[in-house]
DNA sequence: AGATCCCGCCACTGC
DNA sequence: GCAGTGGCGGGATCT
């Protein structure tokens, strides 16, 4: 052990969260979405946020999943930036609805469709080597496949909200497979991570469920609605934004770390908010179609959770959105987190002004929308 | 106690 | 053979 690993020894001062995959990836994030950043190289993302390399790999094929990165080469991705997401989302879905309507749905259930449709494995026949199977069973496998299963799951089907195990037995490729019930638990952990850096975009959130009480997730970003066709929500999210909590971390010294916890608690509270902000819009704000949000590019992502890309453009009564607007400030001086971070306080003011921006220039649009 | 998930071993891939 | 890749599950930590 090093000199320098002298600071880590204090079990008390570790906390796992400050090395968790959803925090990593934030800062994978952040170190991506800046001017002029095009391609991402492996060995510099990882020296650059202290950490293995295994790690950042499952980040970069979750990640890959929703199209916000592309693999260029051995160690080089590509950076697409935010505004991919909807595009690889509804790409998505409609390979889920596709594999739906090509497999009878009698004996299985939506998610075992999914699993059991991989459009780029289904060609493989019976008479295959040995070798070929054992890619495709590898691919199978593979955490970005998983990831965009997972993504199908809340697209394809009436999934509001599910608990991980649920959906990892939903999601068990052979639903013959007698080992299923073993690797089910180990899916379990794989949708753990996927869950995490989800999470960290802002993509899903964390509730529990009415019923069981349980710990489930719900899609909360372009999520649209089943019956209206249109996007329920508008999360024209920047995830980089979300790490309070200051420098760029997840740095390699293991266990020991000091606690930080209220920073992560902050951190928590404000994702909260966003979400209670979201849920009010996913309601009431249907406008935006998923080819008005592919055309945002990612600047405006940058203007954060609160930008102008989430304005009601028509059919939202002005009267209701400043009720909302009001809720929403009631909301955020409620949960008005007090940062001991200074970089945390900073970042939290720039939510704060661009929160603030935002209104001016919705009280803007409704002034315009009753002239007329 | 059950939920969560970090960590790193080691098999596999491609050159 | 070697470097890059990533499946996997033990076991530590959190709730």
């Amino acid at each position: 052990m090093s000199s320098s690993d002298a600071q880590w020894k204090n079990p008390s001062n570790y906390s796992r969260k400050d090395k968790s995959l959803g925090l990593l990836c934030s800062n994978f994030l952040k170190l991506c979405d800046r001017e002029g950043v095009d391609s991402i190289g492996l060995d510099n993302a990882a020296d650059q946020l202290g950490v293995e390399r295994r790690r950042i790999y499952d980040i970069v094929n979750i990640l890959e999943s929703v199209g916000v990165l592309s693999r260029k080469a051995k160690n080089q991705y590509r950076w697409n930036g935010y505004s991919a997401i909807p595009k690889a989302i509804d790409l998505l879905k409609k390979e889920g609805l596709k594999d739906l309507s090509t497999v009878s749905s009698n004996r299985h259930n939506v998610a075992n469709v999914i699993a059991c449709n991989h459009s780029d494995l289904k060609e493989k026949g019976e008479g295959e080597t040995s070798g070929s199977h054992k890619i495709d069973n590898r691919k199978e496998k593979s955490l970005m496949l998983l990831a965009q299963n997972f993504v199908k799951l809340f697209h394809c089907s009436d999934v509001d909200m599910i608990s991980l195990d649920k959906a990892a037995s939903a999601l068990l490729g052979d639903i013959h497979d007698p080992m299923a019930t073993r690797s089910n638990s180990s899916k379990t952990r794989r949708l753990y991570d996927i869950a995490n850096v989800f999470l960290s975009m802002n993509l899903i959130e964390k509730i529990r469920s009415p019923d069981s009480g349980k710990p489930a997730f719900r899609w909360i970003a372009w999520k649209e609605n089943p019956r209206t066709g249109s996007p329920a929500a508008t999360k024209s999210d920047d995830s980089t934004r979300r790490t309070f909590g200051a420098e760029i971390t997840n740095t390699i010294p293991k266990r020991c770390r000091a606690d930080s916890s209220s920073d992560q608690m902050s951190n928590g509270q404000v994702k909260r908010l966003k979400v209670a902000k979201d849920d009010e819009l996913k309601d009431k704000n249907k406008v935006t179609s998923t080819e008005q949000l592919n055309e945002h590019d990612t600047k405006e992502f940058v203007f954060g959770p609160f930008g102008p890309a989430s304005l009601p453009k028509s059919g939202v009564s002005g009267k209701e959105n400043l009720k909302q607007t009001q809720n929403w400030e009631e909301l955020a001086s409620k949960f008005r987190p007090q940062y001991q971070n200074k970089a945390a306080s900073e970042l939290f003011a720039h939510y704060v002004e661009a929160w603030e921006l935002w209104q001016v220039e919705a009280a803007n649009e409704l002034h315009k929308q009753h002239e007329h």
